[in-house]
RNA sequence: CGGGCUGUGGCGCAGUUUGGUUAGCGCGCUGCGUUCGGGACGCAGAGGUCCCCGGUUCAAAUCCGGGCAGCCCGACCA
């Protein structure tokens, strides 16, 4: 580590990864007052530091999404049972995890009414009425909501009850449209943001068909491995065939009068990724951040209370805001410097600027570089170009780390026993064909599953062509 | 839903076995002062239905009965 490390074992410190993941992953989202438990079971309060990087992450799908053509709408958070009973597979699959209102008013509801746990019931109800001539469609709506599941085991960010996500709907006239834009969502708008914004590096491929979404004919995910190698979905995107269309009649005349069906897609990502960047980049000593999600980017410090200090701190500050930084100045007297750098590291802060006595007799100030926890001494003249410097590299730094380290922990093999062997501490690539269904049920019982499926290469499967010649991506998951 | 464990200031815990004054400790919090180059220190404070209900007893955080809640491990999920 840095040769200016903090001390080691000091009071207050984290759990070490190493000897408690869960444990340390719980302390970084309470210390760096990223999220709290809320009061009904499940539920999340996200704090404005772990909201301002949700906030990031979502502007970046945002973007991407709309680049795809996609528009964004809003549709009801309470859905009528009645709808969820529409596709069969549908309510097999989420049956389960349903909330259901039955009391409004005081009194008893006539008809239940189902808090969303995704919106493709609804939705669809709506696409069947908005479509009626090929000249429709493509039909491309995202929607950002909040979702509703029940669930056994939460955890902040990962596992809630209700999770923030963004949900997109899409109508195809044909197989083929559907298809193309399902994959383009998966590399274009997810892998691009998980990868270039979050320098979170992704498998992609498709899911089995015991992992599938339910209603789905294809699921296609991104999955990440996180610091103590198990995989996360960070998010998925589904063929769905004509399996919503012909439940809540989708049609359309095409060019010559023929009424058809559409052809349809689904895709989200959910405030999980907040705790996949955690996961992913965070160390012993708390969060890293892509600068690009960093709610501020530089904190300026100063080292102790002296006005040539706070001058020097305030100036500094204000030249790196004109050259368009998210600074926050730290002049704070009643709080240690120690504690205080101490506090800017577990939250992740890429850069920290510190100002002090010292430094400023050489005419420098001290830079630290998060990610790396170095330290150099910069002249005050070359503070803003330093900074500049460390931010522009900084998310490539933590990509490629986090790339090294999946390497590091994935292994390719021939057989089921060597798959389930090295699957327990990363990620196993193993022939699809020593794995199938019966495969999948022996990885369940010791805690593995197939995350994904792809080519050799780390292709994605092109159309028709069979499993029986993929690699199976196997591991532990959250 | 099966197996294991735990409920004590905001957080983490001790005390429960063997009932006994005013329920402690660490962190955090408030005030004042000294500090400040990697989680500072002193002094003075605030903060408690000991999960709930019932029972035993002169006396219950502690013993008994019943409930409730949460955590961890297994079957489902973004």
């Amino acid at each position: 580590m840095a040769a200016h490390g903090g001390a080691p074992g000091a009071k207050g410190a984290l759990t070490p990864r190493a000897e408690d993941f869960p444990r340390w992953y719980q302390e970084v989202v309470a210390r760096a007052e990223m999220a709290d438990n809320g009061p009904v079971r499940g539920t999340m309060v996200i704090r404005p530091w772990g909201y301002e990087i949700w906030e990031r992450l979502q502007a970046a799908l945002d973007e991407r999404i709309k680049a795809a053509g996609a528009h964004n709408a809003y549709f009801p958070l309470f859905i009528p049972e009645a709808f969820m009973r529409l596709e069969a597979q549908h309510v097999a699959g989420f049956d389960p995890e349903l909330w259901v209102v039955t009391h409004g008013g005081g009194r008893e509801l006539e008809e239940p009414v189902v808090v969303r746990p995704t919106s493709e019931t609804v939705v669809n109800h709506f696409f069947a009425k908005w479509v009626q001539s090929h000249r429709d469609l493509p039909l491309l709506v995202n929607q950002w909501c909040n979702v509703v599941r029940w669930e056994l085991r939460p955890r902040l960010f990962l596992r809630t009850t209700e999770f923030l996500w963004q949900e997109g709907h899409t109508a195809h006239a044909d197989e083929a449209g559907a298809r193309d834009y399902a994959l383009r969502i998966l590399t274009d708008v997810y892998q691009d943001a998980m990868e270039q914004v979050a320098a979170v590096p992704v498998l992609v491929g498709h899911k089995t068909e015991r992992e599938r979404f339910a209603g789905a004919v294809r699921t296609w995910t991104c999955e990440g491995m996180m610091g103590d190698g198990k995989a996360l979905q960070m998010g998925t995107s589904h063929e769905l065939g004509q399996n919503f269309a012909q439940a809540f009649g989708i049609q359309y005349s095409d060019a010559t009068g023929v009424l058809r069906h559409v052809w349809q897609t689904s895709w989200g990502a959910s405030t999980r990724l907040v705790g996949a960047l955690i996961m992913s980049h965070g160390d012993d000593f708390g969060l890293r951040l892509p600068p690009a999600l960093a709610p501020v980017e530089v904190v300026v410090l100063c080292v102790r209370e002296d006005d040539a200090v706070r001058r020097a701190a305030s100036a500094l500050a204000d030249e790196l805001r004109r050259a368009g930084r998210r600074v926050h100045l730290d002049d704070r007297t009643d709080t240690g410097f120690g504690r205080r750098t101490v506090d800017w590291e577990l939250k992740g802060v890429p850069v920290r600027v510190e100002v002090g006595p010292r430094d400023l007799a050489q005419g420098s100030v001290t830079v630290v570089t998060r990610h790396t926890r170095t330290k150099q001494a910069v002249a005050l003249g070359g503070v803003a170009d330093a900074v500049e410097r460390i931010c522009g590299r900084a998310a490539g730094e933590l990509r490629a780390e986090a790339l090294a380290f999946r390497e590091s922990r994935t292994a390719s093999v021939g057989s089921l026993e060597e798959a389930v062997e090295a699957g327990a501490s990363g990620f196993a690539r193993v022939p699809w064909k020593a794995v199938r269904e019966e495969g999948e049920l022996q990885l369940a019982s010791e805690a593995l599953s197939v995350r994904c499926l792809q080519r050799d290469d780390g292709g994605l499967a092109s159309a028709g062509e069979a499993d029986d010649a993929l690699v199976a991506v196997v591991g532990r998951s959250y």
